[in-house]
DNA sequence: CTAGAAACTAGAGTCGGGTCTAGATCAAGA
DNA sequence: TCTTGATCTAGACCCGACTCTAGTTTCTAG
């Protein structure tokens, strides 16, 4: 029932040294208890909230925007407001980096695409290389097909 | 034509201070040129690749394989196909990103939405609380809807 | 009983990616 | 001419998020 920090390190994928971190950083919702000799003792919750806080940290939170969070948590019902909107912020924050990623990706593929020809034909010096004397008009090349972007 | 590090920092968004901090790195594929002043001078091509530079970069790029990057380019035709694969890779990684964001966003947009239907019952204080004797059951609750995920 | 693994604390170190400072030089306008 | 502001260099500093160290204590197996 009990999990020692090295199990859920384990489980979690987090370091022993980074669950130490998060515990003074005041990332976890109820203060980990300790065993009468002092070591940590965690639950199942624990994971389930680390595995959370995992996918956050990951898809771009920072710790002090998780610590606020948990802040509200702690604080008890009546901030109901505040948390949902910190989620929803986050959520933006998150289509916002998928929207990007995903322009980023039409355009690398639309590179390499077009790289890839010419490295068929022998002139793949010509793409990709700045300071060629024609990287500027291939650039130009690439606007026309996707005018809403800023020229590469 | 020519522009100056001012110019160029307003108009690719970066500091005149990351320009050169950018510069010392080999991040240019064409050394800086330099005025008889010793004052850089930037062209339009540069600006270019600033706006590719800076897309690889929020995309998750390094700086160190940025770099890679062109030194490949830097050395000049015969490496097309480990230029390729550099940025077939990364491709892969954006797109591992991509993945990652939508399960995320999914996982948050259920959360949001069932926190707030609590939030109008007035039990919100059941949700998102790791350390609430309820959190568990809500976790599993969740788990059943999408199964194919750790429960949360 | 003893060796080795695992945990504890406080605090130092690392790494990426910049950012800022100090002190010097240069250019243009009032 | 004098001031203002942009630029230059080398190098120090910062921040986030860990990671590691040192020194100590505790648990477990043989």
């Amino acid at each position: 029932m009990d999990l020692g920090i090295g199990e859920v390190a384990e489980r979690s994928g987090l370091s022993v040294h980074a669950l130490r971190f998060y515990e003074r950083e005041g990332l976890f919702a109820n203060p980990v208890r300790r065993l009468s000799n002092g070591r940590r003792i965690y639950h199942e919750e624990d994971l389930e909230w680390l595995a959370i806080c995992t996918k956050l940290r990951s898809s771009g939170m920072s710790l002090a925007t998780i610590r606020q969070y948990i802040e509200l948590v702690r604080q008890g019902p009546g901030n109901e407001h505040e948390r949902l909107e910190l989620l929803r912020r986050h959520e933006n924050h998150v289509e916002a980096q998928i929207r990007e990623l995903q322009e980023t990706l039409d355009v690398m593929r639309h590179k390499v695409r077009i790289y890839q020809d010419h490295v068929v034909r022998g002139e793949a010096d010509r793409l990709w290389n700045p300071s060629h004397p024609d990287a500027a008009a291939q650039a130009t090349t690439h606007q026309e097909c996707h005018p809403s972007e800023g020229g590469t």
